[in-house]
RNA sequence: UGAGGGUUGGUCUAGUGGCAAGACGACGGGUUCUGGCCCCGUUAACACAGGUUCGAAUCCUGUACCCUCAGCCA
């Protein structure tokens, strides 16, 4: 697939370009989507895999999913299910090449065996603790461990003991003998190999010793022979190191290219802190509708033609950004107003009743699935003498700019009559429970033969025919831009993030619409129908993103004038 | 105070010696049987200081500020 013309060039790209037209990878294009299973995938990796199988894709090359499963202390089997399924529901295909690093430990092996003979790695005796006090810091240089001379011999038969389960854990590790005075601090003898007496999710009990992500990384990428190697900023400083060990092992060398992760405005994207979240029990799982997973974004009812769209459109860069929530929002909004069928469903039923209209009486009205495509057609609803509107749209005491209903003024019911307002009813604590109406029978279908307008146009649903769902609406998780710069994140968390209305009316056709499916409740925004919680008669629905409400901030700038 | 990176409207991203562009947002208007969509318009940026040049966001020098690194995590 060719880029479009209108998505803008940017350096990972041009260094690519460059190389192919340089021959320096003889005009192949191999990337690969390295994830850790320890944790889920959120809209950070999204970002990556759009990247790294873009760009495959934009050059005929290959992209590989490979899990980087050295450290079985943190990973299992279920995340590498839930990254599999997340990366295929984004849309890409790793076709044949799916790898783990795991199935390369006997390689990494014979390499650490290689960089010991060559005298570039020794087996170091000292305590986690002595390792950190020899490395210096980051103004002054370390100093060399008193094991740093052992022979070749010893070393060999030592890292060959060490493999063998002959250590405890933490007695010794195998170092890359480099530079104690080495300015950067990755490079002062860093660790290559750790004991973890601790079976793996895929090799078992076979090995006891684990190879460091530096050392790991960089050798499953030349023997996948991977030409861009595209990671985050933070592995900048670990590039020193890649390209040593490769050259110092004289073997296929790939370019490692750094960008910047994606933050987004009030939301986390720190794989520890959403693992506290799910935990700690503040959220419903890893892919709760408020989690910026992969998973909760599915859930929530978030296309993956959205959220690949939004990956474009944030670019790629190597400054720190913070990009606004609202470009995402735009994305889905933008997707599914093309795409989504339209329905009533009334949120806060206020039930109103039309005096002259006949109580047994009921028609059939013609319904637009939707306006933006024809081709989806139209549908039916029922309507009658009594029915629900949204509580919102009625105001005893209109201010200005409100052109919804109110006491003796007239407003459209949507495919249906204009009606005007003659009267309301209160309950003891003054809460308006049921609007008295007319009718005029000359509208029907919402058109006035004498062409007199209405201010506006309401859904509604009609009370006999409505079905009952309970209906969850979603606001930002935190309630501060930056929750990461927050002293304690779980401090600014949203405590109106879930809102559950148990009473939502919706018109009847939406009983048949298929769960997990989205459409618009037109006038309120994009709903899903909940995969875990819906079942075949009970509904719930999750709200995606709302509409954008022209109402709603005209009615926050008139909060914010009467409060000055 | 070491090393490696970075700094273009409110936000994100182009621009690679020759008119600072696009998207999101915000604001205003048009249209409308969704206060949606769509359309039009407005707003608003090269961190700073020198230098090179006919000409600098772009090249050079310096300064400021921000990010990353002292795991047997990735």
């Amino acid at each position: 697939m060719k880029p479009e013309a209108s998505v803008p060039s940017n350096f990972i790209r041009q260094v690519i370009q460059a190389d192919l037209e340089s021959g320096r990878y003889e005009g192949r294009v191999v990337t690969r989507f390295p994830p850790e299973p320890n944790g889920y995938l959120h809209i950070g990796h999204a970002k990556s895999i759009c990247l790294n199988f873009g760009f495959a894709e934009e050059f005929g090359g290959t992209c590989h999913l490979r899990f980087d499963d050295t450290n079985p202390l943190k990973e299992n089997v279920s995340y590498v299910d839930s990254i599999k399924e997340d990366v295929k529901w984004l849309g890409f295909d790793w076709d044949v090449h799916l790898y783990f690093a795991s199935d390369y430990f006997d390689r990494f092996y014979d390499y650490a065996i290689d960089l010991i003979k060559t005298g570039k790695a020794y087996v170091d005796s000292l305590t986690p603790e002595e390792i950190r006090s020899y490395r210096g810091t980051l103004t002054e240089p370390g100093k060399e461990s008193p094991y740093r001379h052992r022979t070749v011999e010893e070393n060999l038969e030592l890292f060959q003991k060490m493999a063998a389960g002959k250590f405890d854990e933490g007695e010794c590790v195998l170092r890359a003998k480099i530079d104690m005075a080495a300015p950067n601090i990755i490079m002062r003898d860093p660790t290559l190999y750790r004991i973890r007496k601790r079976p793996h999710h895929r090799t078992g009990d076979k090995w006891c010793i684990y190879p460091m992500y530096d050392f790991a990384h960089c050798l499953s990428d030349s023997i996948e022979r991977i030409t861009h190697s595209i990671c985050t900023l933070e592995f900048e400083n670990n590039r020193e190191l890649y390209d040593w060990i490769l050259d110092t092992l004289d073997i296929y060398h790939p370019r490692q290219i750094e960008f910047a992760r994606l933050n987004l405005s009030y939301t986390i994207l720190s794989k520890r802190k959403l693992i506290e979240l799910v935990e700690g029990g503040y959220v419903d799982g890893w892919n709760d509708p408020r989690m910026p997973t992969i998973s909760g974004f599915r859930r929530r009812g978030y296309t993956p033609e959205a959220i690949r769209n939004f990956c474009e459109r944030i670019g790629v860069a190597k400054r720190d950004s913070m990009v606004d929530l609202a470009l995402l929002e735009h994305c889905i909004r933008e997707d599914l107003n093309k795409r989504a069928p339209r329905f009533m469903g009334v949120l806060r039923p206020l039930k109103v009743v039309i005096e002259n209209y006949p109580a047994d009486k009921v028609e059939t009205l013609e319904a637009i699935n939707n306006p933006e495509d024809q081709s989806m057609g139209t549908r039916n609803i029922p309507f009658s003498r009594e029915f629900y509107i949204e509580k919102d749209d009625f105001m005893e005491t209109p201010p200005k700019k409100f052109f919804r209903l109110a006491p003796g003024r007239e407003v459209r019911l949507r495919y249906a009559y204009f009606i005007t307002c003659t009267d309301f009813i209160k309950d003891e604590q003054g809460e308006v429970v049921e609007l008295r109406c007319t009718y005029d029978p000359q509208t029907r279908g919402g058109d006035s033969p004498d062409g007199r307008k209405v201010k506006s146009t309401l859904h509604w649903v009609s009370a006999t025919h409505a079905i009952d769902a309970e209906v969850r609406l979603y606001n930002d998780l935190f309630t501060v831009e930056e929750p990461v710069s927050a002293e304690d994140f779980k401090a600014v968390l949203n405590k109106d993030s879930l809102e559950i209305l148990h009473g939502a009316k919706l018109e009847p056709a939406l009983a048949d619409l298929e769960i997990g499916k989205q459409c618009q409740f037109e006038r309120l925004g994009y709903f899903c129908k909940d995969v875990k919680y819906s079942t075949s008669d009970h509904s719930v629905f999750n709200r995606i993103v709302t509409l954008r409400d022209q109402w709603a901030k005209v009615k926050k700038q008139q909060g914010a004038n009467e409060r000055k």
